[in-house]
DNA sequence: CAGTGTTCAGGAT
DNA sequence: ATCCTGAACACTG
């Protein structure tokens, strides 16, 4: 299947998504881009219409790295709540920091919500900003 | 080897 | 109850 690019709207920000089917190979975010075909859910999900994005896979949970433990169990926690990093690495048999560079380096944020773990004491950080990843959570709170 | 989107216990305020 | 320290943790470039 062929692999397709486009972008979509999320507030001040621009979702740019590559995929090819149900497979996402790259999210990310900017402050800029044009209107383009994203995957349906995927735009639903960004206009807070939908909860569910277990209908995409990834090739990042895939390999038997470290890290595809980690994004697994990522994936499992559900729209609206959040987890700490110390949970997730407990559940994958890691350690707290590992799960922190899996996240920044996560090659496909929202479809891994790396937004919903936040750190023991407070938000924890975030690659593009703490603004996003509050708007993100908000977005999910209200629904 | 240094550096990480961390955490926890310990001690002081 | 809240605010520092400092050390350890598993993995990556």
């Amino acid at each position: 299947m062929a692999l397709v690019e486009g972008a979509c709207r999320f507030g001040l920000w621009w979702v740019h998504v590559s995929w090819s089917g149900s497979v996402i190979h790259h999210v990310r975010f900017a402050t800029s881009g044009s209107e383009g075909t994203v995957p349906d859910a995927l735009r639903r999900y960004l206009r807070g219409r939908e909860t569910d994005l277990s209908v995409f896979s990834t090739p990042a949970t895939d390999d038997d790295a470290p890290y595809a433990a980690i994004y697994r169990v990522v994936r499992a926690v559900p729209y609206g709540s959040t987890a700490t990093y110390g949970e997730i690495a407990r559940a994958a048999g890691t350690h707290p920091r590992v799960v922190g560079m899996a996240m920044k380096r996560n090659p496909v944020p929202l479809i891994i919500p790396c937004h919903r773990i936040v750190a023991a004491g407070g938000i924890g950080g975030f690659s593009y900003g703490i603004a996003l990843k509050e708007a993100l959570l908000a977005m999910e709170r209200k629904k």
